[in-house]
DNA sequence: CTGTTAGCGCTTTCAT
DNA sequence: ATGAAAGCGCTAACAG
């Protein structure tokens, strides 16, 4: 049979469109009598009312979009269950969608939120420029998390990555590490600030920078062995290295091992996220910890106000407390 | 300023509604000249046609959604990708939520479908009872993909778990494995459909099972521990452990290696999946491959029949080949 | 408390 | 090739 509308619904109870949209939508105005009529109806004809059509009426869909380059990031997913919890306090439904960095499919999914398929859209890691993801969140409502652009026109909650990498790496040099090397990501602003913390707690303790590589493509294990066997085969080895990420530190850590070195007594290796694959490692990796999920409820809370209040844009950052988990990777 | 409507544009290109909507849907019956005239007006009004008032009058919204219970389960994200691909080609958009097993949400999600949200659905790992997805996907446009019900009432897409987990075991008793033990998860058909493989790979070779220990939250690196720790507390020892994920696996080779052991020498340890968990392991594990991204693929190309032929309700299954993947975790 | 009705923005006949 | 107009299903304003 065909779908039912609120015609049919009005028709079987007895009763008009107007008060079958009343009883839908939980006005007071309802007689007991015709509510229960209602209610009986919708049941009997399995009525749902139509996403569509109520939207279009509305003018709002009570949807709200997350973009991320992956999924399978944990810092992502976990950050995404802090939105997907938040906005259903507030009656919102969540989606996410994985972009594959994929600039053009980045766009036909931020298309959902100019064409109004959803009501706000949460930037995890965007592939456009900065410049784009500000023009953007300067009309519409979008929020960033975990990435955020350089400068504040545009709102984004995230940790400090450059002062974590600062801490981290002044732990490396308190347990006595001297040749410092990193093997981090330049792609996103992230990584970079890490790079600039690390640079930061060398040149404080009167230290230059060993080796400095970088990831091209995908920031993962394979990158990790790969650039680590670079690194091994220098001349004067590092004491210590700075990873970007727990997956990359577990490459680096396993292509250390393999090579008949230990970790940490002949190189110190630290990781960043405090994902599980940081305890899966063995050693066990020093690494950041980020509040993840707090950071996405503040991203929903703050997308709530843009989607809801109208003409409130807000500007500028947060930056939610980060912590050093050290654990035997780094250990004296 | 205020969103631009259909009438924004016809008015500023000087022609009609109609023209301006046939130019939009690439209607060939269009003159060169208003062509231009409306793709300049759009231009200039920065227009975009309103999804909801378009899905509505088409009846359809060129979206389908994927549920899960978790987002970063290596198998799922990949067979996401794969029907995320194949619905791009389409020219549908697909989106994802977890559900975190929470059978309110994910009704709520379901609901999506229902109240014409999303043209179709595509269920990863299901919370809601068997017979309740066979129910839905008898009405709804809906296809399984890797946790399939057990009847063929609905459509489903997945690898011969049963085979796959007789493979590896018979592959473990091959290598001289004779007192063998599983950690397993039950509350999946799939985790069901494993136990029942490897009991029958043993049954076969005239063996009786050991210790079979069941996680009853998480299936993750820490209940693989805790159960291995139980294993290991016995008088005699498992001389294999199967494990129902590669994660599972990863924390049972850690406990055993802990504890002094050698893997595979003195325990040899199979896991499932072939995620990234798998070569990061110290050994590497033995493991099943299943073809994610082309069960994903599959997936999309039959829900996208039923949701376009008329009365299209493809029951049944397919079943895509697995490979075992022989690593150092159970060479001899 | 309830019914009637306009209209959200779009597509699509039906004329011309 | 184009315009006029109906109508998708719903909500909300208005009248009673």
């Amino acid at each position: 049979m065909a779908r039912a509308t609120v015609q049919d619904v009005a028709r079987t109870a007895g009763v008009s469109v107007g008060t079958v949209s009343r009883v839908l939508n939980g006005s007071p105005a309802v007689s007991e009598a015709s509510k229960e009529k209602v209610t009986a109806a919708i049941r009997q004809l399995n009525y749902r009312p139509l996403a569509s059509a109520r939207d279009l009426r509305r003018d709002r869909t009570m949807r709200i979009l997350a973009l991320a380059k992956n999924l399978n990031s944990p810092v992502i997913s976990e950050a995404f269950r802090g939105v997907g919890d938040a906005a259903a306090l507030s009656g919102y439904v969540s989606l996410i969608a994985p972009t594959s960095g994929d600039l053009e499919r980045e766009q036909q999914l931020v298309d959902m939120l100019r064409n109004g398929s959803v009501d706000g859209l949460v930037l995890f890691s965007p592939t456009m420029p900065d410049q784009e993801v500000e023009a953007l969140a300067e009309q519409l409502s979008v929020v960033q998390v975990c990435e955020i652009t350089g400068s504040e026109a545009a709102f984004g909650v995230s940790i400090d990555d450059r002062q974590a990498a600062f801490d981290i790496t002044r732990h490396l040099i308190a347990t006595g590490a001297r040749r410092l090397a990193m093997l981090g990501f330049q792609a996103a602003r992230s990584g970079r600030l890490r790079e600039s913390g690390f640079r930061q707690a060398l040149a404080d303790a009167g230290l230059s920078p060993g080796q400095m590589l970088f990831v091209q493509g995908d920031f993962d294990f394979h990158a990790g062995r790969r650039l680590t066997k670079k690194l091994l085969d220098t001349d004067t080895l590092p004491d210590a290295i700075f990873c970007g990420n727990d997956i990359v530190a577990a490459g680096c850590v396993r292509e250390i091992t393999d090579a008949g070195l230990r970790v940490p007594d002949d190189i110190a290796v630290a990781g960043f996220d405090d994902s599980v694959q940081a305890e899966m490692c063995v050693p066990e990796l020093t690494t950041i910890r980020q509040p993840a999920y707090e950071m996405g409820r503040l991203a929903f809370d703050s997308l709530l106000e843009r989607m809801t209040v109208p003409g409130a844009h807000r500007r500028g950052r947060v930056f939610l407390p980060h912590e050093l988990v050290i654990r035997d990777s780094t250990r004296a």
